[in-house]
DNA sequence: TTAACAAAGTGGTATTTACCAGTTTATAGG
DNA sequence: CCTATAAACTGGTAAATACCACTTTGTTAA
């Protein structure tokens, strides 16, 4: 049943499940050669998983004096830990609502070929969404999804339930990692009208690839945010 | 004179070189193994100079395929490891160069007393500056640095070494952290000027402050970045 | 001709060993 | 008591080797 999974993939679940319940920002994480002997696994399996988790910014390295729990400032909407629209909104206080208003399947170009990595099933589902708080419009998305993974996938699954809700339960799809883009934009004519802003007004561009546990693409996704509703927030730690 | 520069680092500046001046994107790099005969080095040097140009989004890996050089649209640095300009572009082979249009000492408002954590002396000196890389302006920044730290702050000393160098030189000011946000924004008329932009076009505003090794706030800075050249690219780990 | 399979080529993961380069800490000498 | 220095950490770079997973290509058999 579970696919087989890395050893340095292993290591970088526990890591980041310990950091995330059980260490606090600034904490040391044992030293690279502690993990070694703690996992019974080579120095280089140990610098990937490390690796990985600087990336995703979980921690921070230091030369010569250890890896530690990065820390995280506040923030308004935090697109660093935005991984879930739905649930962010929540945590905020705020009802999140999707409104689809598209939902159909077409042939993928050579783009979406190359993004979700398709093979011979070059059918896609279009999901087009307007992303609500508390009836406020935040976010135009559009999504797209392997038909040859979400088989039968409906218009009436996606309004009843969250679409990571939907692949987990209609379909076992766990996410397992994502990454995501973001640069400044400007709002056309048709999506400005959408989120019920000016044309031309400033807006953050974002564009997210989502992997399942058994690394498909499961999802390609590009949003158009408020530019008044999201920032990034990085902490930099130096030396 | 030679500064001992790591086997990887060469491959890195060779490639990236290779890559913005003789190639075009989709073309195919050498594969790792052939790249590890043509430098005489071995394969984890290879791979280890791979993963900063993955990183850096100068080249797309595919497994099985080959390592191919990435399309413009997505070669963007990447602002998540942008902590110096100036060594971010030469890691790019750029070579950057400040314009300092402004210089002077002011008395600072109560947002910057805040931001700077002023107590007694609340001067603070102002640098404007346009940030340039192989000639093209990519971005311009407000600075602002307490002259309580900086006591005799000349324009001259900033014109000739970088900001930062001039910290941990002149000052012995040692960086410790940054805390840095960002988000969309609009091009006003004077700074699309700057910057060889149409107003109106989109900008990414970053603001940052910096912190040296005792917790002082020794700079905060305002910048406004070409929307064409940056962005930020994060990973998200699910669990 | 075509379908099935094998081989060769690609990047991905992992081990083991060695040494380099910063940081901290313990210790010896004044 | 302090300072210089050595030792013992830390992460960073590098080599050589092996095998896995995926893709393309070429060959073989129906």
């Amino acid at each position: 049943m579970d696919k087989k999974e890395s050893l340095s993939q292993h290591l970088i679940d526990f890591l980041s499940n310990q950091i995330l319940t059980e260490m606090r920002p600034n904490d040391r994480l044992p030293s690279e050669r502690d993990l070694m002997l703690q996992f019974n696994v080579s120095r280089t399996t140990v610098r990937n998983a490390s690796d990985k988790l600087e990336l995703s910014g979980l921690v921070t390295r230091m030369h010569g004096k250890g890896t530690f729990v990065t820390k995280r400032s506040e923030s308004l909407t935090n697109l660093a830990d935005l991984f879930s629209f739905s649930k962010t909104m929540e945590l905020q206080g705020r009802t999140p609502s999707d409104r689809i208003i598209k939902f159909k399947k077409i042939s993928a170009d050579e783009e979406l070929i190359q993004r979700l990595n398709l093979k011979e099933n070059l059918n896609v589902f279009e999901v087009d969404r307007i992303r609500m708080a508390s009836g406020k419009p935040m976010m135009f998305g559009k999504s797209f999804l392997p038909a040859g993974v979400f088989e039968g996938l409906t218009r009436k699954q996606l309004e009843e339930n969250s679409m990571y809700r939907t692949f987990e339960d209609d379909y076992d799809v766990h996410i397992k990692e994502a990454d995501e883009s973001c640069r400044a934009s400007i709002l056309n004519d048709k999506i400005s009208n959408l989120l019920d802003e000016k044309p031309g007004a400033a807006c953050l561009r974002l564009e997210r690839v989502t992997m399942d546990n058994s690394g498909r693409a499961i999802e390609y996704t590009i949003s158009w945010a408020r530019a008044d509703e999201f920032n990034y927030r990085i902490k930099h730690l130096y030396r």
